[in-house]
DNA sequence: ATGAAAGCGCTAACAA
DNA sequence: TTGTTAGCGCTTTCAT
């Protein structure tokens, strides 16, 4: 039939197909009801029979926006991340947009080029989980409009809206917990203690042992090293005179779990609280007592603060939602359920 | 100074601020040798005092190509899938890329809209864990120069690039391993079975238990289901007959620690090897024993493959890179390693 | 070494 | 209701 078509075809082949005009075909894609019935049907048609896709980079360039939304989190990986992932994309989803995910490694520069990227990339919003909330390391970069929200770590002086959970009170409650159980010698291992997050999560547990009149203690643990490495941690898991951890994070917990293994019984030897839940930790023996973290409503609800701002919520003042954990008690507290 | 400039500046402004034509302009952001050095450092200097940014989707337009790469998974927070992802985005930025990721939902009419969805953002390329390989789900509805790499499962009748593991080999060798134990009645809990991935280590396993004169039996699980939901499997968790137990995915062994949880001891009323590695396989009491699936190596092979097609590798025939897994010993099979 | 002009695929005035 | 005409921001012949 007609010349070698190699390219795909656009909305100007599909006009010229239907013997419309340009704009009367854009119109259609477009579901305007300005058009005659039965011209919507045949260009249609025309659409279905050359396979015709719109270019959503075109569009994007028109409109000025992309209708992407970048998310940018420490690591891929962790389950935390995943599932607060999983749920911006299906949020995103549900309203026409695509995520384009990226992660900064722990890492502040390449978290500043990431972000650059994805600016460049004309992203219409941004989710971050920042690898450091104690600067702001990147608001000199972002251009007039973009919206970003933070999730899990604030960015301390900035006022983006941001979704958090209560750390402080949650971890104040978890040492109070196992308090409650008699132990006495409780010691807190910690991560990046520079975050916002941890940061809290140290003072709830400081606030609760001063005031059972007990020694706080912690333990700092270099994130990427193996228990080999972290011979603090090391240390603690053997020390037979520490009576519970509460580790601070997934990754904390990870690590203790390891130290733990060849040197005491949880639960009997040591009691353990592990801020961060995940898939598994019921079927640990004993099964953990965990602070768990509501890591897909964390995303959800970032989600929903960023689509409503792109949907031209003009609210001067910062959304800032806090959402409750919940401490599921198992047993290596010392707690005897089931 | 200048008038009131409300949105971006553009290398149109660029160039009139530093006096000098478009064309040079876009020159001196290309890194194109062939302007005064003079020249350069001013428009360098004019680039970075205005904030200019480059708009990646005029350039894709223009280029008809995007640097971005779609990647769709059954489920983002599975480990597994997680691992890869991390592994592709890591690839595809030392590379220039931006990852757009979506998840099926194990859902095939979901996965033929999300990656309408990614066609028409001009992704330049796609990697794929299909929902489904037994049938080409999508084919038809992929331009033409889209590269295409299937990864972990792959699609039935198709020519794309893929990645995968070797499922049948390795199901035997796991299964071996448990009759060389001693175990007679080993049962086998799958989920998916329509699977080619699946259906291959169910094969594995079945294979594997003929030639010992065993007889293979298998329970087939309902991923959504919780445990309760799942009869089947919690009577063969029950059922003390069951000798030894085969998980063929991470999300069968999810389901069956569960059952096991509340009816045996692992390990000594039960054998159980897991396919699919996770964290915490070696906390566990016992600790797992594991068919551990390289999911970070999957991920970097699909997108240097994908990268490689991008950069012109213009072979007929399609690579189909098999990895091998590895067999991780430890107690849960009945090793008393350590 | 540099610039003028055309155009990637689409949408938005503004007419008709 | 429909079409004409400009661009969105960038790259790229083809001159100079």
């Amino acid at each position: 039939m007609a010349a070698e078509k190699k390219s795909a075809p656009t909305l100007e082949d599909v006009a010229r197909e239907s013997g419309v005009s340009l704009k009367t075909a854009s119109r259609v894609l477009n579901g305007s009801l300005q058009v005659r019935p039965d011209k919507v049907a045949r260009i249609q048609a025309v659409m279905s029979r050359l396979g015709y896709r719109p270019n959503e980079l075109a569009r994007g360039l028109k409109a000025k926006r992309s209708s992407a939304i970048g998310m940018i989190v420490p690591r891929l990986s962790d389950p935390f991340y995943a599932s607060a992932i999983e749920a911006v994309q299906q949020v995103a989803r549900e309203n026409g947009y695509v995520v384009i995910v990226t992660s900064s490694a722990n890492d502040q520069a390449l978290e500043r080029s990431e972000i650059s990227t994805l600016v460049r990339r004309q992203v219409d919003g941004l989710i971050i989980a920042t690898a450091n909330g104690k600067h702001d390391n990147f608001s000199d970069i972002l251009p007039e409009g973009l919206q970003v929200i933070t999730i899990d770590e604030p960015i301390r002086g900035a006022a983006y809206d941001s979704v958090t959970v209560t750390n402080k009170q949650s971890a104040r409650e978890a040492t109070q917990h196992m308090i409650d159980h008699g132990d006495r010698r409780i010691v807190a291992v910690v991560s990046r203690p520079y975050l916002h997050t941890c940061a809290e999560r140290l003072f709830g547990y400081t606030d609760a042992m001063k005031q059972a009149g007990l020694a706080p203690q912690h333990c700092v643990v270099d994130q990427e090293g193996s228990i080999e490495r972290n011979r603090a941690v090391k240390d603690i898991c053997a020390d037979p005179k520490v009576e519970a951890i509460f580790t601070l994070n997934w990754v904390c917990t990870m690590l203790v779990l390891h130290g733990l293994k060849q040197a005491k019984k949880i639960g009997k030897d040591v009691r353990l609280i592990s801020f961060d839940d995940f898939e598994l930790a019921e079927m640990l023996s004993p099964s953990l007592t965990v602070v768990r973290q509501p890591a897909s409503e964390l995303g959800r609800e970032a989600a929903r603060l960023l689509l409503g701002r792109l949907n031209g919520d003009e609210s001067e003042k910062s959304h800032r939602i806090v959402l409750p954990t919940q401490l599921v008690l198992r047993n290596s507290c010392g707690c005897h359920s089931r």
